[in-house]
DNA sequence: ATCTTATATCGCAAATATACGATAAAGCAT
DNA sequence: ATGCTTTATCGTATATTTGCGATATAAGAT
């Protein structure tokens, strides 16, 4: 990158971007699948279901953290997560906003 | 990376991966807006308005066709690019398939 | 107290992404 | 034909991400 220029954009760009940023690859897809399938809390269950060790996932559960999109409670030796509906319901919002197609009519050269 | 474990996930979860990634930079999210501002297509413009020089810009454009959240046509000396809603409203429903909360009452960890 | 189990963190290697300047390509104007 | 404008591509530097094994931490079992 040379410099980061993320700050330079707006906050609200920068939110959408982290968001999709947490959803932007495979893995955390599937895990946050795992999660959403078993609605209670898990972990090692996701350990076991995907193709990476234990580290790699913690790490990408991490970062799920990070971004909100789930929720963490450690329970004994085990950790619980679950998903954090109020941020999807959140950026679903700013993503229609953002992204719906208006009705005007004006000109479309694709 | 040492080696790319996305093969190992499936189709669907690595098409709504590339999805999110497409949008997981605050200057595509931006450029985006811009189009989406706009309707009617543009390129140049875009250029002036971001923070970012030519060659970048062009290099987040291609991205973004890549993973076909916008189309893109050549016009004369300039390119214009529109966004595509087909694209939008398809990862919209497989957004809310995945992620919306069911109505079960099963309990919850978090 | 020691061993096992579950998860998180550290350190590192390799891959990928970001950004820019320079240059290429291709149409338009003179 | 030559020069200007617009956009794409190339080469390169740097930053970030991904992934793993090893290790740390901390609770539960013996």
């Amino acid at each position: 990158m040379a410099q980061n220029k993320k700050e330079e954009f707006s906050k609200k760009e920068n939110e959408l971007a982290d968001f999709a940023n947490a959803i932007s690859h495979p893995a955390r897809v599937a895990i946050l699948k795992e999660i959403a399938k078993r609605e209670t809390c898990i972990c090692g269950e996701i350990v076991e279901v995907l193709p990476l060790a234990q580290s790699t996932v913690s790490q990408h559960l991490k970062e799920l953290l990070k971004a909100e999109l789930i929720k963490g409670k450690v329970d004994g030796t085990s950790s619980c997560y679950c998903i954090n509906y109020e941020t999807f319901e959140r950026f679903e919002k700013t993503f229609n906003k953002f992204f719906t197609k208006t009705n005007s009519q004006k000109p479309n050269c694709c």
